[in-house]
DNA sequence: GATCCGCCTTGACATGGATCAAGGCGGCGC
DNA sequence: GCGCCGCCTTGATCCATGTCAAGGCGGATC
């Protein structure tokens, strides 16, 4: 993993913004007092790589902050995104020293790491992170799976529509249901378009065409109003 | 889960054909002699489904033999097998009692199968076998993100012969490398195009096209023959 | 061995999304 | 404020794969 800076800040997990919903969620004050620990912070700047496929990888990370893709990519430069990671995310992998992918942070990125080993042996004792843990993978395995329906079956107008779905579900909620909302996409056009199996040029004239439909706004390129979330949604009526 | 026949036989573990590789594969004797008493085998017949999305299921099992699939359906009809389920393979989630799939026999099933609350409290006392159910948990995963770039990046020809070779590595090794290999393909084409997320249509020309160019002979629509191995691999040179 | 039926193959044609190409727009440096 | 550059949009055209349609083949049944 490469490191741009190590934060020398701890912050105490107690203000963590991912405290309720990451690999320590379910920890009871003994395992908390155990990973607050071993943790350690690190930045990784917005374009760098976190880890690239078959390299080395003896940490395993939540994300505190920011966004980063896992992606794979053919020999001829083909890329598919596998995952986005928001946070609150896991990575890496324990019980194997390599990394199966390309992990890249979009934004600026905060992690929260720990070294692997410890990791592996926290988890035979703290039976509250494995169990966390064990979710998390079947998790990410239902996520995986469902994203495959949406690659093999999906036309490129229920792909864009799911995707902006998936971010509005991702993001803070909004108090009043039936508002309008408000939605900052976390990739580019071109990381969407390889996120959803479709080329640049198919995700912006799907966009457009949402917006000339009066289904989406878009005050800028990235920032989303969706004046009604039901309308939306109801455009996969006949997917998913 | 619908259950045709529930078989009386208990078979001695020390004889199953997936000992070595199931979720009791590094099992130690006293994790066995636990997995052994809380076992039991069910059979279902091929074409039948062990069980439906949102259904409950209150077993976890393994396959003892035959194949089955995993599939997602959209509301309108459009289906996409998310995981071909061989010998050895894990079914269900520890944790969750309702299904996210359909698990459908696609040949007749052996599966050796424990409740799931007696199985989730053993996770908790056998180290090897959650250790085994998170590596498996894992490799699912990487193999499911894998099939994400083969349904977002790769070409009809590419994903056919990436499922040829997928089917060639689940298969009995052959002694002799090299030497012409004789494969049976699990599914038929209507399931391989929805696994591959193409037509069944398609699967057939690109089938008969590598026949054309001598890289498979198709001695009947489900036996195929690879005259040379490396060659059908090359094929997939810019791909994976 | 005739008939039927499921599964597969092949051909003709249609089309959704890719490709190729030409700008537009907004932020940043000088 | 001007020009540059990255990112995005839009248009024209192409093509891989889907769709529609017509059989073929082999195994089961009687």
């Amino acid at each position: 993993m490469k490191i741009s800076r190590t934060e020398d800040l701890r912050l105490d997990c107690q203000y963590c913004p991912v405290r309720h919903r990451a690999i320590c969620a379910a920890s009871d004050d003994t395992e908390f007092a155990t990973l607050n620990d071993i943790k350690f912070y690190k930045s990784v700047p917005a374009g760098q790589a976190v880890a690239r496929r078959g390299e080395r990888l003896n940490v395993v990370a939540s994300i505190v902050s920011g966004v980063a893709t896992l992606s794979k990519t053919t020999v001829d430069g083909r890329m598919q995104i596998t995952g986005m990671l928001l946070p609150s995310d896991f990575i890496g992998r324990p019980g194997r020293d390599t990394c199966e992918h390309d992990i890249s942070a979009v934004t600026d990125l905060t992690l929260c790491c720990f070294r692997r080993r410890p990791f592996e042996n926290l988890i035979e004792s703290a039976p509250a992170i494995r169990k966390r843990l064990l979710d998390i993978a079947f998790d990410e395995l239902d996520a995986a799976r469902h994203w495959m329906l949406l690659l093999g079956c999906l036309t490129a107008r229920e792909k864009i529509v799911s995707f902006l779905m998936l971010v509005l579900r991702r993001s803070t909620l909004p108090e009043d249901v039936d508002q309008p909302v408000q939605i900052d996409l976390p990739l580019s056009r071109e990381a969407t378009a390889s996120y959803l199996g479709l080329t640049i040029e198919t995700v912006s004239r799907q966009m457009s065409r949402l917006r000339k439909e009066g289904l989406i706004e878009l005050e800028t390129a990235r920032r989303v109003i969706i004046p009604d979330t039901s309308r939306l949604e109801a455009e996969l009526e006949n997917a998913d």
